[in-house]
DNA sequence: CTGAAAGCGCTAACAG
DNA sequence: CTGTTAGCGCTTTCAG
């Protein structure tokens, strides 16, 4: 591996006018640094990053630590932070924590040892747990800035997502106004703060409206489509009579769908159904699902933009970022012209 | 931050008993051992990788370069290489090349500067200049293992891959077998070796069953669903006579039956359409897609395990590594019971 | 504007 | 079994 050394001893200069030529950070007379691009050219040199980030106390790298990579929810959140990393210049090192809070903490941890430069965390944390795991956080990586996904982590922790609360409301108004009488709640799990505001929101619309909230039709389960779909099916062995479900992932509105379908439940006929996030199988099955789109794009690409901010002006203070999501009615809950496969996102 | 020294004087020993007892490459007596670890617990002490790659020249870090991490085909080898590089404690750096050739020589260049470990590398390199490329890898990397995916790049780098040729006759055979007469091939990019190798397949299957390869019924496109809708549509303008479409790519696949469905051509009743990939929205959209399933997340689980073993023993020979394929007809070309919903892999 | 030299935090000889 | 010490390749004072 050729190094400076090589580098400056082919360039007759000394290692320390080819890291500025480098660096640039010190100002280098045109031809010798004619002479010392060449000799880098023709070595084919390249910095050290590790011998360099020894030095400098930067990797130029952030860790990201997400409750799931193989989801197409974080996958797109994913996208968005890969391209705007590899647009500034930036690695990213990735971790999934499965959802298990133990494990979230321990990658917090090893993420510290790697000496990242910022971390990107969508929390798993029992919201119970939210003010304890924001502060621990806060102290563990004292220096270096965290951007929360999805939900806020308290003071010192920037954060970006969408209100998860009115979107919910808003999807819940939405079949209420499609004049469902009777909407059974399909929520994720309970412990999530997001999915405890979804909740929220579903039970302020349905008050808003002047409607009791019937404590029967409310269900958690986890995000799985198969336990959603073996789910619904006992709902409505045990007999359930709703004229609608609103789930809160699209995941688990298909699976909704699908027994639906098999049942021979005319949707939205008898059952309308709506899911939550605006992932693009939704387009393709049939019905297709009205949902609320979560611009998980470019809550990843923003997120990275907040860590660079904060990078850079270290003495910046933490933002709370709050998205704008976006109702898509679909076929599954209103009689409108087919929508279009979404053929392009994947 | 708090280091090696800090714990070695809390513990009231040398530095480099430290460092015995974090890489247990000496031993270490039990009692020392133990004022060790409470000192690294008390201090919560985390070894500085920077440094310890420095010394050891080893990041415990795999490179992936990859066409487009946006799409799903590489995505689930990519959730195949990450959970084989964490199940291993390694960590991966992901590139996306956006299937430009000179994006994908500069990541590999810049992977070097980075010190990985391996390189795990999936090529847009055009076929005609697979063997430079190979021996420009082979001289680049000198030290570290490089693990091809799809393709073969030559003596000296391992390779992990399906047949496409076998298989992608397969799937013609298969729309034969189904009494097709005139079976179109939609083909992805011609300058990609697997491509050529799939579209090889579909002309020899034909002359296996003793007709004549119509180069009227042959074209070539990029991989984007749009292009492929565009296209069919423009093709049937224009008259197009068949009773079977082949395309190389779900996604194609899945826009020609788009075009199908608007058209108002039944398929299969009038028209077959056969994709290749095996992605999961191949089961969502009516009909089903007919495909053969590339075992994308074991491509991308063993590849890392070739960088392991190459790693773990530096004699040991790069090896091609031939994984199976799997024909899945569904109802766009057979008239079977409707395909089940994938739902659990998103 | 350029060079010499210290040292980032760790590992691995080498001594004891 | 434990300690001392020389560097890994770079950046960055400090001198010139």
């Amino acid at each position: 591996m050729v190094k400076m050394k090589d580098v400056a001893a082919h360039a007759g200069v000394s290692i320390a006018t080819v890291s500025n030529v480098i660096t640039g950070k010190r100002v280098v007379s045109p031809e010798v640094q004619k002479v010392v691009l060449d000799a880098i050219a023709e070595l084919d040199y390249h910095v050290d990053t590790i011998a360099r980030g020894l030095k400098t106390q930067r990797t130029y790298t952030i860790g990201v630590v997400l409750p799931d990579v193989t989801k197409l929810f974080f996958n797109d959140i994913l996208k968005g932070i890969m391209n705007a990393a590899y647009d500034h210049g930036y690695s990213i090192n990735i971790l999934s924590s499965k959802y298990d809070f133990n494990h979230e903490k321990q990658m917090i941890s090893s993420l510290r040892g790697q000496k990242v430069d910022a971390i990107i965390l969508d929390s798993c944390v029992d919201y119970r747990e939210v003010e304890n795991w924001g502060r621990e956080i806060t102290s563990l990586c004292r220096s270096i800035p965290v951007v929360s996904l999805e939900s806020t982590l308290g003071e010192a922790i920037s954060s970006i997502g969408i209100d998860n609360h009115y979107w919910s409301s808003q999807i819940t108004q939405h079949l209420i106004d499609q004049g469902r009488q009777r909407i059974f709640c399909l929520s994720g799990p309970t412990s999530l703060l997001h999915e405890r505001d979804r909740l929220r929101g579903y039970r302020e619309a349905l008050k808003n409206n002047g409607r009791t909230v019937d404590e029967s039709l409310i269900a958690s389960l986890d995000y799985s489509a198969d336990s959603a779909y073996r789910f619904v099916h006992k709902l409505f062995d045990a007999g359930l009579d709703c004229d609608a479900i609103q789930a809160t992932s699209d995941q688990t509105a298909i699976g909704a769908i699908k027994v639906l379908n098999e049942r021979g439940i005319a949707v939205p006929g008898q059952v309308a159904v709506a899911g939550f996030d605006g992932l693009f199988p939704g387009t393709l099955v049939q019905p297709s699902v009205s949902t609320v789109h979560v611009p998980r794009y470019t809550m990843g690409y923003e997120a990275v933009l907040e860590c660079l901010r904060r990078i850079e002006d270290p003495e910046s203070q933490p933002k709370n970022i709050l998205l704008e999501g976006r109702l898509i009615p679909r076929n599954s809950t209103a009689d409108l012209p087919a929508a279009a496969w979404d053929l392009d996102n994947w």
